[in-house]
DNA sequence: AGGCATGTTACAGG
DNA sequence: ACCTGTAACATGCC
């Protein structure tokens, strides 16, 4: 589910709730994560206030007072908050799916305002990983990721440098996490066919006037994508109890022969797959 | 039953 | 060094 906008949504709503809160338990259902949980987590980060809630790609990054929690959504991993007294679920905004299941809570903050926040990720990839918080500019995972897609070094100079003599196709580039950070398979298919650029084209083949373009384009999506609160899903619950809206904002993803988004488009969005991965596109508006 | 799925990493081979 | 493809991780859905 979630590449960098359902990542900002979740810091966002995390953040409101639980600033300045303490952790006071920890409950480890199933420590086989992508990365096994040590044994000393839980004592590590008892009774430890949470100060600031940021995100560097798709990571989110807990900052305590001794600590630095790093934690990887993987491909399924959700958080959500469920206040004790009266049992009732606060999502995490965008996705709080119909299909939770109790047997995929994997760890259980109990924290000092009243609520339980609550790892869940059927496929368990994702991850939890703890340092101290002056090695923070030391953590793997953070330093070899490329630019933040908002970022203002991420303009044509930068793509024109990174792209000279390499012979990757474009899609592969984007997804590509040292050079832009946050992006992921749906994205990539997005800003491709807003941009209008077939994702098999060589990425230093690009005119600077396409990669303004496109460049452009992924800062956009991405933040539409966030003023929806994520939309890389496919059904959420509103409510609780209640049947979830549908939303879908793709004009490409997942479309494999239906129509072109475009209206004055003909043709039908065609499926490949690149580096073992799905890619849609339409043959006639990418080129 | 088999293929596919939002992510990342490791490895083999060109 | 760069690039691609494949498999692995675990589970559920069609």
């Amino acid at each position: 589910m979630p590449e960098l906008p359902e990542i900002e949504v979740v810091k966002r709503s995390l953040f409101k709730m639980i600033n300045k809160v303490k952790i006071v338990d920890i409950k480890i259902m199933n420590s086989n994560l992508r990365y096994k949980i040590p044994n000393n987590f839980s004592k590590n980060l008892i009774n430890e206030p949470i100060l600031r809630i940021s995100r560097r790609s798709k990571y989110l990054i807990f900052y305590l007072k001794k600590k630095v929690l790093l934690i990887h959504l993987g491909m399924s991993g959700k958080l959500f908050l469920l206040r004790i007294r009266d049992n009732k679920v606060f999502k995490t905004s965008f996705y709080y799916e119909t299909n939770i299941t109790k047997r995929h809570n994997h760890v259980y903050f109990k924290l000092s305002n009243g609520f339980l926040l609550i790892y869940n990720d059927v496929r368990r990839f994702g991850f939890f990983k703890l340092y101290n918080n002056n090695a923070i500019n030391k953590i793997p995972f953070l330093k070899k990721l490329g630019l933040e897609p908002f970022s203002k070094l991420f303009d044509t100079k930068y793509f024109k440098k990174f792209v000279l003599n390499k012979k990757k196709n474009i899609k592969n580039l984007l997804m590509d996490q040292t050079f832009v950070s946050g992006l992921g398979n749906i994205y990539v298919n997005e800003a491709l066919f807003i941009s209008k650029i077939n994702p098999l084209r060589k990425c230093c083949d690009l005119s600077k006037t396409e990669m303004k373009n496109l460049i452009c384009n992924i800062k956009k999506i991405l933040k539409s994508s966030i003023s929806k609160g994520g939309s890389s899903i496919k059904d959420f619950q509103s409510t609780a109890g209640q049947k979830g809206n549908f939303q879908q904002f793709f004009r490409v993803y997942g479309r494999e022969n239906k129509n072109c988004s475009r209206i004055s488009c003909k043709y039908k969005i065609k499926k490949i797959r690149i580096s073992n991965r799905s890619s849609f596109f339409c043959p006639n508006c990418q080129i």
